[in-house]
DNA sequence: AGGACGCCCTGTTCGC
DNA sequence: TGCGAACAGGGCGTCC
């Protein structure tokens, strides 16, 4: 009944890749068609936006266009207005040709003059929905730093020169670069070979060189595999992070498991050092 | 300033 | 098998 939702909707990790893809998905399925009925299923979840302006903003406009910045989703209207949308820990996109129609965890359902149906979905309800008047504006209220996948090596590189404390807790810092959260956080730092707790100060050139290469190759490769970790190559972490224990693909030792900030962090001790 | 922690919420998995 | 505890990919506020 909901074939999209297979794909989208169940296990998403909703970071710079899999908001990326919802990108995508939202251009390729909610363009140009009026937008008849708008139907908010979660008021909580709105963000700095009263429902009635949300309604206002929605019914009778049309999507032009969309635009990601780390882990937000933009959605360009017609009236010089952007519907923001955030996915929090799950969330996801789905548009399905059934009319009155409304899918399991439906936090915000859209239905088209044509009938199609776009619906933001919210497991754990920690996403946001909002209507403002640019992405800029949030981008500013919000303190994001530059995307981590647009970005710069050259920008990059004189950022997290000047910047503190250790390398996961930086990385994952939404003000320092936008978009990379735990599980990408850990696969960079895997394939960049340093510890998550390395000093950010303590980082030699080389190392801010792995690490943007990283930084690029592994948000650039999961998009391209559609954020599905079955399709991500073996010798990376991300695959085997379901695993009870995990084999590092690199070196055969064990992956330790510990929490920087409250997150579960996977490093290999023997490949990741935390000094140079 | 950086980071540890609790909290928001719900569904799934774990351990007794 | 049953049931509460622990846990999950985000982000914010508070406290040292």
């Amino acid at each position: 009944l909901f074939p999209d939702l297979i794909l989208f909707g169940a296990t998403i990790m909703p970071e710079l890749p899999d908001v990326e893809l919802e990108r995508r998905y939202f251009e390729r399925t909610a363009l140009s068609e009026p937008i008849a009925k708008t139907k908010l299923v979660e008021p909580a979840l709105l963000y700095h936006t009263a429902a009635q302006s949300l309604y206002q903003n929605l019914t009778h406009h049309h999507f032009t266009g969309g635009r990601r910045h780390g882990k937000y989703l933009f959605a360009r209207l017609d009236n010089d207005r952007w519907l923001v949308l955030h996915f929090g820990m799950t969330g996801s996109l789905a548009c399905f040709e059934c009319a009155g129609c409304q899918p399991d965890y439906t936090a915000l359902l859209l239905e088209f003059d044509n009938d199609k149906c776009l619906a933001y979905l919210s497991q754990r309800k920690l996403g946001k929905i909002g209507i403002v008047t640019s992405p800029e504006t949030l981008i500013e209220e919000r303190d994001l730093g530059p995307d981590a996948l647009a970005i710069s090596s050259d920008a990059f590189k004189t950022r997290i020169t000047q910047g503190a404390g250790g390398i996961k807790s930086w990385l994952m810092n939404q003000s320092h670069l936008a978009g990379i959260g735990n599980i990408y956080g850990d696969e960079i730092l895997f394939q960049a070979k340093l510890h998550p707790r390395c000093a950010v100060k303590q980082l030699s050139e080389a190392d801010i060189a792995r690490l943007d290469d990283k930084r690029r190759h592994v948000l650039e490769l999961a998009i391209d595999r559609t954020a599905d970790p079955q399709q991500l190559p073996r010798t990376w972490l991300l695959p085997h992070r379901e695993q009870k224990h995990i084999d590092c693909p690199r070196c055969g030792g064990a992956i330790r498991k510990t929490k920087i900030n409250g997150r579960t962090t996977l490093y290999c001790p023997a490949c990741q050092h935390e000094q140079a």
